[in-house]
DNA sequence: TGCACTTTGTTAATTATTTCACTTGACAGC
DNA sequence: GCTGTCAAGTGAAATAATTAACAAAGTGCA
């Protein structure tokens, strides 16, 4: 007899299970370095800082991937989670300003081993355009639309002056790009279709100093 | 007659009410520059993309800083929370490791513009000790417990490789630290008393990520 | 001074997330 | 092939966070 419930309902995944899911792919990529083959939810909960339900119940979301028993495969689920993330893909990654922040992101080796490629490097700067940064010759910002499409860029870093942010997050949104990643501390407008993520580091700071000074006791760290 | 309730009953306030403190801030800072001498939780919402409930009800954790009919005093209630944060002073930070990461980091001027002062810079590498960096002496990571003890050091910051976060954070940890911002993509242990915070650049990418792969639709961003 | 309007502070309702507790399945040793 | 043990998967319960709703308080104008 046919299952009662339609397939594919599609949950709404949290934004933490999320950023776990990124936690567990690290931690099981270590495992396979250790040349664990299969890790229970209490090891991998451990080596995150999280508990072997919140590990199961995330899991859960998107199938089953253990043995009773037994844990979880190591590089089964390193492969699924990747596949989950959309990472067992190379993304093709411009990279907006090329400062302090923006050089050295190109040269982050970080993101080139999560399938994060910068393929383009975009500034205003007359003396940066046409230098070389780790290959890429830095294109002048002026032809950012342009460049953008004809690059099939699929992500865009943006790491610009708060000032002109929104300008530029203007036209990259013009090009067709869905998913922005914004150092700028400022609070862009993009339309409802296009995914724009802060990275704030001032705040990580903030948050030591707030706990510092009022002794904030959190249950978990991030 | 007294009050029934102990006064100074700590609530514990959430990470997000936090992080969010650091978004008030941020607005309110634009809003005293564009010569306003109010706010309403409304446009203070509107601003930080959050609704006017959530910023009526983080700000009431604190206190009552607004007038009713009118809003809150943009000037005031910055100071009240910088104070809250912490921020209304100089910290005394160090930064370790002077790779890409750390010397873009030391050049960042959002974190002195919020009061977040690097003072000291250790590498390991003999070529960059000694050498300066805005007008600091880098320093040899061999000296590091001293040197934290020394310089009065209340924050550090970790970006030197995985592979060696750990020991480093040990040192760190022995020096008195209470308080780590760790850019090594690894989950570093520390003493209960100690305040560690990672920042994860890749992992806001794998958002972006698995956001296009699985047309997720988030409630809010961040 | 009174009245209409605005906006806070706060309690209650709702929604989301995490944790618990238990059932089920698989393995390993005998 | 049994049997004991281990650990995943999963509803239900407990917590936590957000949103709604509204009374109270202040504003500004007539």
């Amino acid at each position: 007899m046919a299952s009662p419930m339609p397939r594919n309902i599609k949950k709404r995944i949290s934004e933490s299970t999320i950023h776990r899911l990124s936690l567990y792919f690290r931690a099981l990529s270590l495992l396979e370095k250790e040349n664990y083959e299969t890790v229970s939810s209490k090891e991998l909960a451990k080596r995150e800082k999280l508990t072997p339900a919140q590990v199961r119940k995330d899991l859960s979301f998107f199938g089953s991937f253990g043995t009773r028993g037994l844990g979880y495969p190591v590089n089964e689920l390193k492969q699924q989670i990747a596949s989950i993330l959309g990472i067992d893909r190379v993304w093709r990654v411009a990279m907006i300003g090329v400062g302090n922040i923006g050089s050295a992101l190109v040269s982050y080796k970080e993101f080139i081993r999560q399938g994060f490629q910068i393929v383009r490097i975009f500034d205003n700067d007359q003396r940066k355009i046409g230098s070389n940064h780790k290959g890429i010759v830095v294109s002048d910002i002026a032809n950012l639309e342009r460049e953008l499409v004809e690059g099939n860029i699929e992500m865009v870093i943006l790491a610009v002056p708060a000032t002109v942010a929104q300008y530029i997050v203007d036209d990259v949104v013009r090009a067709g790009i869905k998913a922005i990643l914004n150092f700028a501390p400022v609070n862009l407008k993009v339309p409802p279709d296009v995914y724009l993520r802060n990275e704030n580091m001032s705040m990580e700071l903030e948050y030591l100093s707030f706990a510092i000074v009022n002794n904030h006791t959190p249950k978990k760290v991030k």
